[in-house]
DNA sequence: ACCTGAACACCGTTCAAGT
DNA sequence: ACCTGAACACCGTTCAAGT
């Protein structure tokens, strides 16, 4: 009779935890098996690999991911459903780890890039700029969020409100404005 | 009498070698040490550890960093000074990784994000917009680069010309594409 | 004084042995 | 049949021992 029983669900559960607490470094298969109370062997009778391990809870996550509010108008729901996608992925980095360092692309995003390339079509935008502002609107929320990352923000410690304007805003509201010069 | 005698530049110059045949998991400290013919250990009578070493390398790799061209008028060096940029990290992949999974920001960018903030001036943007737009590009060529590093190009087989204008841009046509609309 | 072999504490992964 | 202890081949890093 088998002593510990786990099966995926349990996994991924464990998975996530490890990876909010300590991050995507700290989720290795010891650590998971550790939380499983069990040996990094049995977890390989769930996963084929650590890479798998990390798509499956990708793929998880991206069932989270927010649509924009159908009852916007087209602009504002492209500008309020970019940024719930920022605040998605800024309480959720390891999940940026994910895309940009692991491999996993989930398909749970297709519902969502449909969406924006709807609101963008009813703007008027032709198929071949919808597909280039979408694109370009990705592009600029993970490099927002990649530069964000570092646990320095930058800050200068010597500095206080001598230079009001020049200082750097919040990558957020950099963000934001962003959006809006590109839809 | 030592038998093997190495310096930094010597180890930075084993680190590009590494990382430009075989990207930035490649560069482990045993591999760089059998590259320069010794033991791990000797390695680190020269660098503090594998973080230093990473910092050293970008830091290397940014005095390379291409600067806009002076005698283009300001929104043609934008535009051409960008896509430098992107062929400077598209030829150069496992520097993007540094960014984004290490943390190595190198204070050789400076006379770039000067160069470019000095060009959206002459373009008559306020220090504010300036700012906000030098960030936006950083951002945009970032999140490009890191969407673009699979390996996999998102193409279909089952797909031919079917449907042509749907089809997706090239990366670089789409991040030149949205630099326009930046700036 | 400078260098480094050998060891330590970690990884992912496998497989023969246990139940 | 299913599970897993123990081992293998790697890491980064340290330190006592060698020259």
């Amino acid at each position: 009779m088998p002593r510990h029983l786990f099966d995926r669900p349990q996994i991924i559960t464990a998975a996530r935890r490890i990876l909010d607490a300590d991050g995507l470094d700290a989720l290795t298969i010891r650590a998971l098996a550790s939380d499983l109370e069990t040996g990094p062997a049995s977890v390989y009778r769930h996963v084929a690999d650590r890479q798998q391990l990390l798509q499956l809870v990708a793929d998880d996550a991206a069932r989270e991911l927010p649509l924009p509010d159908p009852a916007l108008a087209p602009r504002e729901r492209l500008h309020s459903g970019w940024l719930m996608l920022y605040d998605f992925f800024a309480g959720r980095p390891w999940l940026v780890d994910l895309i940009t360092a692991g491999n996993v692309v989930s398909d749970h995003a297709s519902p969502l890039a449909d969406a924006h390339l709807q609101a963008l079509a009813e703007l008027g935008l032709d198929q071949a700029d919808r597909y280039r502002t979408y694109r370009s609107l990705n592009a600029l929320l993970l490099g927002t969020l990649c530069s964000t990352h570092p646990y320095a923000h930058g800050a200068v410690e010597a500095e206080d409100s001598a230079d009001p304007t020049a200082h750097e805003s919040a990558p957020r509201e950099v963000f934001a404005w962003a959006v809006d010069r590109l839809i």
